[in-house]
RNA sequence: GGGCGCUUAGCUCAGCGGUAGAGCGCCUCGUUUACACCGAGGAUGCCGGGGGUUCGAAUCCCUCAGCGCCCA
């Protein structure tokens, strides 16, 4: 027997340990090798990561989707695995360092620090797998893959030494993104804009020869490494300056004033410094103009006198200052020696290190870089010819806008924990890509020292190999043969770049084919008022406790319905406990059934079922399976969801147990074997239909009622609709009996309502109702419509309509009688607003059909339809025009 | 500044050429063979403004306004 009250905690942590154990979620199951393939691999969550509430979103959806072809019988894969988050990692592993007066990384030296890594990923690296569990991710665990694991890095060389000899990986000396924190370079993703008040400060430059010219910047700490003054070719003020030079400020250089369009005329003077080594569009200027490019910060962002020369006291005093105390002091200066001339508070964007949270710096250094641009044209034609799709096809065009304008990646990392780039250099500087040092060796020649670049890769250039890494490439295994390319990938609109595109360029490259047909891309979650959530806002929403107070499914219900395509979604505790009741409603409608004796019955055929409410019953949830699969097979979570709450709860709760109850209580006739047969189908399919999205209650139930084991329900065979399904879905009039008793109630509630005294005495009793060719009418649905309406049914309307509660239905008047006195001004209150909406719409419908162009031009069947529309309702009009007369209104 | 979206019932959102839908909330009523995390009934919409196309527009086009996101 089923528990009173449902608590989802009691079993949902013991269920995934079944499954899990029982290897039911892996690919591969027994029968299948014939099978169609359904892969999904999970876009790797970072390994010092924990589930966040869009991580539940982006694998909620992930699980409908593969339980769901796993329960249609595809040979079905879902790949689970962390990335090594670089970055990430290195700085959790250096803090606990520190935390407990370890050495640092330095002093432990290399090897021993990624003895280190690898001794806190063995301990703490799993935090977020444990955390998908509960969620009820059904993954192949025994595939779980790391991307530092042995196959995936010798993926990762073999596509590095690939790359490099077709000239698509190259080194380069260009401007990166540095993080003078973590002391590397970082790709533009990881870079965000954030807005900061500082100011603009308006500087003195001496020209030489006599005259001043006046340059406006946000750093003024660069001058020391100012190679140029630009002012724009076409701004008259400053045309006579052009060719003449300036001498630096502190320095004391020379530096040329040059005409260049990039220095906007209405910006601030109109006349800008040239920094070359520190400003991605100076460095531009500088390369038109071949001017010098010095630095003057060093890697920790440190004043650097190295390249730009020494000076005056107060330039060498600047040596090993931090870049923001250089600043200040150099401020203090210009003021000191008059040449600081204005300072304007200024707000502007400044590119922040996502992780260390400080400024990047423009930093030039030599890395190696991918051709992205060469890589990217076959992604671009995959998506410009179909043969991959974004859902929803709008982002696109976010896709093309990226990738055709995308810029070298720069792939190396200056970290210790990654890939090491394979690549020697002799000691002339040499350089030898090989995917060993043996082999680099072999090209160098014997006897020549080789150094190994000391650098890593960047986290996403793995990544990108995920979709077939995973599957054993380089290798061909027959992993890859049978799951590669996958099918979809499930990620958010703000991680396109991250990983659809290099995912497709490696793809493509690696392999010849994109590595997934679809992309489905989800919006981010917010909180309820449509706020970022984020920790200083403390408006976060934890996964894990929402799953705690109001079960997995419930969570993963919600975020399932509110799953609109591409859409952020803005939630609320409220839909969670809406949905936590639906949970608690299939429950109780599964005891209801358990009470009643209904059973599953293996030996039950269909065909058997003949008895209208049986018929109907069956016909509603052939409907809704159908329509269950068509949306999600059309990646429409939310019609899913929503269509699948609407069936169990509206017509397989409140109509079909309802209507059912009366053959249920009486005797055991063959109509309550077939009722009761039609009844364990159709909970058993609700089961099924809902286990994509609510694994655990519905395998608990499906247990707990005998169905079969709740891991039997994995890969339980996706309900069958056979084809008549949708032939009759009035089956034995269950819909006529269904409207008849809703307007039975709604009319009580009319002739009842203004009236509580007496509205008390009549609503509650059951009422004699007659009408032409009622009994007929209602036929086998007798005993049901007097129940659920609380009617007494009689065949031929008499009485006193004057008396009576009066209902127009299907064109004809029904009386009830009424034990107690009508409500009178109430009836014909809410009759008369009947009429009015009658006569408008009837109105316009005449309106219509007088209307030439329409009669001639509106397809057969609409006209059809307003010529039935006005018949109707001229006969209504009528009908109720009569009751209202009656009423004495 | 460039690009893309959004604006539909109090709230959150579906619908995207044939007379407006859901969930939640709200109001009234209700201990009936599961369920008060429930049942029955009800109210509520110039479908952002304006213009156009069409026999017909929430739905297509133009425009304005407000909001949001991405890129510079």
């Amino acid at each position: 027997m089923l528990d009173k009250t449902f608590d989802p905690t009691s079993f949902e942590t013991a269920l995934y340990e079944r499954w899990e154990a029982s290897g039911c979620f892996n690919a591969g199951q027994p029968g299948r090798e014939k099978a169609d393939p359904f892969t999904i691999v999970i876009p790797p969550p970072n390994v010092t990561g924990s589930l966040h509430i869009g991580h539940a979103l982006n694998n909620t959806l992930q699980d409908v989707m593969v339980r769901y072809h796993r329960m249609k019988g595809d040979d079905t894969l879902w790949m689970p695995g962390t990335d090594h988050a670089g970055i990430a990692t290195q700085m959790v592993v250096e803090r606990q360092l520190a935390q407990t007066q370890q050495p640092g990384r330095r002093e432990l030296g290399r090897e021993e620090f990624l003895r280190r890594v690898w001794a806190w990923k063995a301990e703490s690296g799993g935090t977020i797998t444990r955390q998908l569990r509960r969620l009820g991710a059904s993954v192949d665990w025994p595939r779980e893959r790391f991307t530092m694991d042995e196959g995936l890095s010798k993926a990762v060389i073999e596509v590095f030494v690939r790359l490099h000899r077709d000239g698509l990986i190259y080194r380069d000396t260009r401007l990166v993104n540095w993080d003078p924190v973590f002391q590397t370079a970082i790709s533009d993703l990881e870079v965000e804009s954030r807005e900061v008040k500082g100011s603009l400060w308006h500087i003195r430059y001496p020209v030489e020869g006599g005259g001043e010219i006046v340059v406006a910047t946000t750093r003024p700490e660069t001058m020391l490494a100012d190679t140029a003054v630009a002012v724009h070719p076409e701004d008259e003020r400053y045309a006579a300056l052009v060719g003449k030079h300036v001498i630096l400020p502190i320095t004391g250089r020379r530096i040329p004033i040059v005409a260049d369009a990039y220095s906007d005329p209405e910006k601030g003077t109109g006349a800008v410094k040239i920094t070359p080594a520190h400003d991605f569009n100076d460095f531009e200027v500088g390369r038109r103009h071949s001017l010098g490019s010095p630095s003057m910060l060093d890697a920790e962002g440190r004043v650097t006198l190295a390249e730009i020369g020494r000076g005056s006291d107060f330039l060498n005093s600047l040596d090993g200052l931090d870049r923001f105390e250089a600043r200040k002091r150099i401020v203090a200066e210009l003021e000191a020696t008059e040449a600081l001339v204005l300072v304007e508070p200024h707000t502007h964007q400044v590119p922040h290190g996502d992780r260390s949270g400080v400024p990047i710096e423009p930093r030039l250094t030599m890395q190696w870089y991918v051709d992205a641009a060469t890589l990217a044209q076959k992604p671009i034609e995959a998506v410009e010819t179909g043969r991959v799709k974004f859902e929803p096809k709008l982002f696109e065009n976010t896709f093309f806008a990226w990738m055709r304008d995308i810029q070298p990646w720069c792939v190396s990392r200056q970290l210790w924990w990654g890939h090491q780039i394979p690549a020697w250099y002799a000691p002339d500087g040499q350089v030898f890509v090989a995917r060993s040092e043996a082999e680099a060796q072999e090209l160098a020649g014997a006897g020549v020292a080789l150094t190994r670049d000391p650098d890593v890769l960047d986290t996403w250039f793995s990544s990108a190999l995920w979709p077939f890494s995973t599957l054993g490439w380089p290798e061909q295994t027959p992993a890859l043969d049978k799951h590669y390319p996958t099918n979809v990938l499930v990620t958010g609109f703000d991680i396109i770049f991250f990983w659809v595109a290099r995912m497709m360029m490696m793809g493509e490259y690696c392999t010849g084919v994109a590595p997934f047909s679809t992309v489905v891309i989800h919006g981010l979650v917010r909180d309820e008022k449509g706020q970022k959530m984020s920790k200083s806002k403390g408006n976060v929403m934890d996964p894990l406790e929402l799953i705690d107070a109001y079960g997995a499914d419930a969570v993963r219900f919600t975020l399932c319905a509110l799953a609109s395509p591409g859409r952020d979604i803005k939630l609320a505790k409220q839909r969670m406990e809406g949905y936590r009741a639906f949970a608690t409603k299939i429950w109780n409608a599964a005891r209801f059934l358990e009470m009643n004796g209904i059973a599953p019955d293996p030996a039950w055929k269909r065909e058997d079922a003949t008895a209208p409410l049986a018929r109907w019953i069956l016909e509603k949830t052939d409907a809704a399976v159908a329509s269950a699969a068509a949306s999600i097979e059309a990646f429409r979570f939310d019609d899913y969801a929503s269509g699948a709450y609407a069936f169990t709860w509206g017509t397989f709760c409140d109509w079909f147990i309802e209507l059912a109850k009366p053959t249920l209580s009486g005797e055991a006739t063959d109509e309550q074997a077939q009722v009761k047969g039609a009844a364990q189908y159709a909970l058993g399919t609700i089961l099924k239909l809902l286990h994509p999205v609510m694994p655990y209650i519905t395998a608990e139930l499906w247990e707990k009622l005998g169905y079969g084991d709740a891991v039997g329900l994995v890969t339980a065979e996706w309900p069958a609709v056979p084809a008549f399904a949708t032939e009759d879905l009035n089956a034995g009039g269950i819909d006529w009996a269904i409207g008849f008793i809703e307007d039975i109630r709604a009319t009580r509630g009319e002739f009842a309502r203004l009236d509580p005294a007496n509205a008390k005495a009549w609503l509650g009793a059951t009422l004699p109702i007659s009408g032409p060719g009622l009994l007929a009418q209602a036929g086998g649905n007798a005993g049901a419509i007097a129940r659920l309406a609380k009617v007494t049914l009689g065949d031929a309307a008499t009485g006193d309509a004057a008396q009576c509660a009066q209902m127009v239905h299907g064109g004809a008047l029904y009386l009830i009688s009424v034990g107690a006195p009508i409500d009178v001004a109430g009836a014909s209150k809410a009759k008369r607003k009947d009429i009015e909406k009658l006569e408008k719409d009837l109105a316009s419908t005449e309106a219509r059909l007088a209307n030439a162009d329409f009669v001639t031009r509106a397809k057969p069947e609409v006209l059809e339809e307003m010529h039935e529309r006005k018949r109707a309702l001229g006969e209504k009009l009528g009908m109720e025009k009569g009751v209202l007369e009656r009423l004495g209104g």
